[in-house]
DNA sequence: CGCGTCCTCCAAAGCGCTTTGGTCACGCGG
DNA sequence: CCGCGTGACCAAAGCGCTTTGGAGGACGCG
């Protein structure tokens, strides 16, 4: 059932039920009602993409996910962020579009969707330090927002993230304070601009409390149980272990626990660890003091602002850049305490 | 830039640049070459609405995600059933689209992705027992792939499975063989299909064993890692605890080992554990000897394999239903053992 | 030289919607 | 009674593509 079939069975003109259907005052009251009534009983639906070729407005979003051996961001954490930007998409009737592409054509997927009248908008994940997306679909002059910053280059573009610098610097201050000096950090992929955000605030706390900063304590890499158990094993294992971890992803710190305990260690009392929580659903932990000592921040819920900031963005593209800073919850659990050593 | 003015650029009609384009025979080579150099180079690309409107296809497949309180499919599981799928998708030139939304208009998205026209064909997630959506989406006419079976009712749909009755039927048996009787089952929400397999494959090893079933060591749940740990910190505190506990999710399945270590007794030798495993790509485990004994499939190829099958029922859709199922690897690992009091 | 056949290319008609630029009838004030 | 504003509706022109149904020229064959 199409539009013409539809009006010519009410009687009226197509630009009527279009105008009624989409709530233009040309139309009266008593129309509009049997027209809307006749839609669903009918099962009249406009074609969605014939709307937005009228429209010139594609009522989509795209967010791009490369899909690659070295860096794969389809990971849990992203999908508890897909959770909360897709439910704001839904509520405001825009369509949500993933493309998972190979990392060596990903810019070339933003010049498609941009030039191809796909999506309005698109929301840039895991950005690097210097990110040459930014530029890209600025030249395009695509709407986005950028789930993180980039802390090299250009400033003026949209943005919501996190304070990791700040959080890991509280973190490492609290695990200083606890008499740790030997704390290492298990951080994801330093190509990564958050990554390298939370090695600075670490750094910085390290600094300001006259403490060394020894390479061998610090890991990069993508945040995988795996990575976490193998590289606090190693570093458990060696002439000068460290009393304390800090990590980069709570599935990670779930790897230097298991690393703890294989090495007979009580995670809490013998080695302390505290970790980023990006509060994803299956990992919620809903003791009333958490088994992991974190900095708490809802990436679902930084889904959801980064959806709102992309559709205003959207529907005003001429609005000035929005920026959005989230503070992280510190949340004291079990697994961080005196360092025993002292 | 549209197709009209890139014609006019060249010189050519817009038949011949379109059919240039999409690989027709009636336009010449030579003519085919400086079509396509003129595109790249002027960086024209075909509007994806209007194309689509006028072949009359969307090119572009849905995934529908409840997000609802009481079962978030939105689940790491999920995460990596996507990047497989949406891999093919790339490949094949499909847009994926995903809708999020609250589990009290399911149904009503479905309705409307198929009168849209937004896509050629959907996925359907989880299936429950009885499941609506196959009626649904037949009635609509709209192409579809189950991810999974439903027990009741109709049967000639098509989908991609994994043999979930027997991989639990033979890890049962498998710790019965290792003298286990007292087995405990942290299953997922039985609402689901796969989890009442699952359990039925349970229940079948034990019953051939000669073991009574007891409903006390059963659970069904969100498979989240607190479900693991607490149910299994129930059933281990309880006057006669299990020896084993075979585990639906590896996410459960770390939370059942903390309560084990939390209880002062080691995985492997003091309690035995096998766990169903997605083989996720942020819990694979490369050691040589996994740290989980367990039943291993590739939720990923899963999705694979998922999308696959449904592009080609899209492209011819008046075959008959195709059906796929994945066998599970069994993994030894280091969880499991003997049973103790033995 | 005439005619049929390819080979290349083209004009124009959709695809299903929105939106511009009306028309028509009615009512009201002067 | 005339003129004009207003409310309710409509015809037709796009949106940017694909595809149908030719057209025109080159070429080969009798």
């Amino acid at each position: 059932m199409n539009l013409k079939e539809f009006a010519k069975s009410l009687g009226l003109s197509q630009t009527t039920v279009s105008r009624a259907l989409n709530g233009y005052p040309e139309v009266s009251e008593s129309t509009r009602a049997r027209v809307v009534q006749m839609a669903d009983q009918l099962n009249y639906r406009p074609n969605a993409r014939a709307r937005s070729l009228a429209m010139g407005r594609a009522m989509a979003v795209g967010h791009v996910i490369p899909l690659s051996s070295k860096h794969e961001i389809m990971n849990p954490v992203f999908a508890d962020f897909i959770a909360g930007a897709g439910d704001i998409y839904s509520r405001s009737g825009y369509d949500m579009q993933l493309s998972v592409v190979s990392d060596s054509e990903e810019l070339a997927v933003y010049r498609k969707l941009a030039q191809n009248g796909s999506v309005d908008g698109v929301i840039v994940h895991a950005p690097r330090l210097s990110e040459p997306r930014i530029a890209l679909l600025r030249e395009l002059g695509l709407p986005f927002v950028v789930h993180g910053r980039a802390s090299v280059g250009v400033t003026d573009y949209s943005w919501v993230d996190v304070n990791n610098r700040r959080g890991f610097q509280r973190a490492a201050e609290h695990l200083i304070d606890l008499g740790h000096r030997r704390i290492a950090l298990i951080n994801g992929l330093e190509n990564l601009d958050f990554a390298l955000r939370r090695r600075d605030g670490y750094e910085r706390a390290l600094q300001k409390a006259g403490i060394e900063i020894d390479e061998s304590l610090m890991r990069s890499d993508e945040m995988t149980e795996y990575y976490g158990y193998t590289s606090a094993r190693t570093m458990l294992d060696s002439k000068a272990p460290p009393t304390a971890f800090l990590v980069s992803s709570l599935i990670s710190a779930i790897g230097v626990r298991r690393a703890i305990e294989a090495r007979g260690l009580t995670m809490g009392r013998d080695v302390s660890v505290i970790t980023h929580d990006d509060d994803l659903s299956y990992f919620r932990d809903e003791n009333p003091v958490p088994m992991f000592t974190s900095l708490r921040s809802s990436v679902r819920d930084a889904g959801r602002q980064s959806a709102e900031m992309l559709l205003t963005l959207v529907q005003s593209p001429d609005r000035p850049p929005l920026q959005h800073l989230l503070e992280v919850d510190f949340l004291l659990g079990r697994s961080s305490g005196p360092c025993p050593h002292n």
